[in-house]
DNA sequence: CCATTGACTTAAG
DNA sequence: CCTTAAGCCAATG
């Protein structure tokens, strides 16, 4: 199990953080290699990158896509909705792998 | 090998 | 959830 998995296994229209991530893979002080993780995933067409933000809901690396728009974009497509690059109601839509995906 | 940096998190105010 | 400070881990210079 690796960090594109569980970003794979993020349902539509739910998003969730790094740390969660992180924790789930057994590195919960290791939030910060997730995003680095997610920075190599450019290759990877298959990983949503754009559900996964941080602990406070901002879209942290949007900035960080081929066009800054298109992760906001993809979330408000997905029926989330984002205001000042921030997910509004994040505690409804947060999912996170350790409680959901949990064994 | 040491210093800097970063898609982060937690704690305290 | 806002701000400031400190901690963490790996990659890069």
């Amino acid at each position: 199990m690796n960090v594109y998995d569980v970003v794979r296994l993020i349902p539509k229209g739910r998003v969730t953080s790094y740390g969660a991530i992180a924790k789930y893979l057994g590195a919960p002080r290791s939030s910060r290699m997730v995003g680095w993780a997610m920075n190599a995933s450019h290759n990877l067409t298959d990983v949503p990158a754009h559900r996964v933000v941080n602990r406070n809901g901002l879209l942290t690396g949007k900035m960080h896509f081929s066009d800054p728009n298109e992760m906001e974009d993809r979330l408000k497509r997905e029926g989330v909705e984002i205001k000042d690059d921030k997910v509004l109601d994040f505690n409804r839509v947060y999912w996170d792998p350790s409680i959901e995906l949990k064994v």
